[in-house]
DNA sequence: GCGATGATTCGGCGCAAGCCGAAGCGTAGG
DNA sequence: CCTACGCTTCGGCTTGCGCCGAATCATCGC
């Protein structure tokens, strides 16, 4: 056996928690700097050089360089599905003896590699789902006509949908609940952006839901917040 | 942060090398026993005996006790999502400096958690592509009724296909490209051993093809071997 | 230019964890 | 009942590697 090996070195980098902290606070696709991501880590800075650069040499990262800053981000969507598929079997196994604590982050919602994850995008894939808009079988989901006309009324370009209305889902770890991925998922987060409708703060991958926010989802989608 | 812990734990456990060989020994679902769990790791068996206590722990194994031996096998199919997804980012990264040994495993086929990967997958999606009978975007796969009608002569159960012509893909880690998985994927293989045409090697995840499938796949899918 | 700031390299410390041999426990089979 | 066998627990050894402080290099602003 030889891929043994190659997994396990894979592993490996990931399962050091100041090298998960980084990958996690790269998760939803931003770059961010080497000196950032050490406070993330709670690390000193040359350790968290040192763990940038072994994942950069693995292929886990990308860096680009500005001015002296050098900017780290995930090198690949592999890498950010590897990460998902971490979180669902963390979150599924007994291991939450006493961390009954609930993450204030989850609260709103969250992105998840460039589409919205947590409560509002389980919440909005529910919407769609409940007004007949969308099934989903298997982690496959197919808008109906109606469900097809609502991105319409949203503001979104659905010709491709038309061709093949089909999108893939993502199941969420905190939720354990289905959400629209890429790439349907990701122009509806583009597209809440632009309307206003939600905030991504900067220092971390959580969501806010604006004021126009709240009344949009409710108008188009039929979504109480 | 608190979620970080919990994906380096379970991130620590399989980036062992003793214990991602006994997890990838039980990637295509079967249950082993501890002692043979140790000879695929090449450790002793005191301590294989600790690796797969922990992982049991962990919620990433599941363990059957028969008789005098105890079989271990994936918890669930998120764990053996997970582990394709390692094997994915694991084959695309430059760490293949001094392995240019290709694994004799590959060379026909392999099977992935219940359906059929390697070249032997990869080649019959190409060649229901070929043929017009599929088509893939973005990760997922529809069926064309000519598709649906070659599969009807291979012998599958079609019904569910004609209301919903859609499967999903996994990426193959060895290939590089897409085969059809779960659950008109695991049908498939399913169907390829009851027809004799490819034959499960006990020790192993890997498939050879008898010539019974040689002659099969030619006429049925128009496949070359 | 010169200090300030971000990032990396180097060296040495200390702990966590993998490994095995020996011993213990339970089941199978004569 | 007693031996054989599969698996686990226990104790102790060793090594790998994560950590930091100090020093070095590069870039920016003045």
């Amino acid at each position: 056996m030889t891929q043994d090996l190659d997994i396990a070195r894979i592993a490996a980098l990931v399962g050091e928690p100041a090298r998960a902290a980084m990958l996690l606070a790269l998760d939803d696709g931003r770059a961010l700097p080497a000196g950032e991501l050490a406070a993330c880590a709670a690390v000193s800075a040359p350790t968290a050089s040192g763990h940038l650069g072994a994942m950069r040499d693995a292929g886990l990262l990308e860096v680009v360089q500005q001015g002296r800053h050098r900017y780290y981000r995930l090198a690949s969507a592999q890498v950010a599905a590897l990460l998902e598929s971490l979180m669902l079997v963390a979150a599924q196994n007994p291991a939450r003896v006493a961390t009954s604590r609930v993450d204030p982050l989850l609260q709103a919602g969250r992105t998840c590699y460039s589409h919205l994850a947590g409560r509002l995008g389980v919440a909005l894939c529910d919407a769609l789902i409940a007004r007949d808009g969308l099934c989903i079988d298997d982690d496959i989901a197919r808008f109906s006509p109606s469900g097809i006309h609502m991105l319409e009324d949203f503001g979104l370009d659905v010709h491709v949908l038309r061709r093949q209305p089909v999108s893939k889902t993502c199941i969420d770890w905190s939720e354990r609940r289905h959400h629209l991925s890429s790439p349907v998922g990701a122009a509806i987060y583009r597209r809440c952006l632009q309307l206003g409708w939600v905030r991504h703060h900067l220092d971390s991958r959580a969501v806010s839901i604006t004021k126009a926010g709240t009344k949009g989802f409710q108008s188009t989608f039929g979504l109480a917040m």
